[in-house]
DNA sequence: GGATATTAGTTAGGTTTGTAACTAACAATA
DNA sequence: TATTGTTAGTTACAAACCTAACTAATATCC
């Protein structure tokens, strides 16, 4: 078995190991404190960081089945953190807004993201942290 | 909302996006052909890349927990990919390999894995490939 | 040697996820 | 305006997952 190619170099591993790593901590902020699930997370991020939007939108801008946004506002929803209206022009649609409740947890989780990141930004140069970013920007739109 | 950092540049979020792409599109291969889980992909290709191990080793070098590989282990036993030997001076321990079977699969799907990692080399330049790889691994040691 | 603690791996029960079928609203075509 | 199709979002059911409790084997300590 004479390998030039490493299973820790396959980039969907190598991905996969060091997104679990970074995740797992972070974690911590939205679970323990809030109750949250990683969806659900994602959710209030792209509602405090876009602002206001269907859940169409939502699936698209993070790549998110409907079912798990579904169910990420339902659960967003009873937690008081988010508020839904029918759209009148097309009542199949519903804007997605965050209410005040929302946005304070918004404001709280995104300074704790923004110390996590910088944290593990700490352990790169501010070229590698460029080239890391550009490179997931790429993957990402494959 | 003045915003400085992005939810796009969070690295947990970013690694996970570039993962979740990656992944997908390497799934077919061993989802279709052979009908195997992630967690079962990831089992043969450390037992094919570093040979026979018991299910701790496997737990501490893939770090995926005991009850995952556990049950990747029985799903790959059922496919005869894999056999088990309990260890006669200490009969706790099983030593995991693959069958002949297995070491086939595993071939096959390596290769697949080498085409499909070049594919994905060629959307960056060396330098980026070689700093993209190293961050990555130092990311999954935090 | 016998009681107690650890360790490798499995099982059980509840939670989360994925897929596919569904409902309700709108659009298009006749 | 009826028929047929499409679209936004939900629900149902099965598969997968997590946590914690378990079993069986070995180690430790008296």
């Amino acid at each position: 078995m004479a390998n030039d190619f490493d299973l820790s170099r396959f980039l969907p591993y190598a991905l996969n190991q060091a997104a679990e790593a970074t995740s797992v901590g972070f974690q911590k902020y939205y679970r323990q404190k809030y109750g949250m699930l990683r969806t659900e997370w994602r959710v209030l991020f792209h509602l405090g960081q876009y602002g206001a939007m269907t859940a169409k939108e939502l699936c698209a801008r993070a790549s998110l089945h409907k079912t798990k946004v579904s169910r990420a506002v339902q659960a967003l929803e009873r937690k008081r953190f988010l508020s839904r209206t029918t759209q009148e022009h097309d009542r199949r649609y519903e804007t997605l807004a965050l209410t005040r409740q929302g946005q304070d947890v918004y404001a709280d989780l995104y300074e704790a993201a923004r110390k996590y990141d910088a944290d593990l930004s700490s352990h790169f140069s501010p070229q590698e942290r460029e080239i890391l970013n550009r490179c997931l920007e790429r993957i990402a739109r494959i």
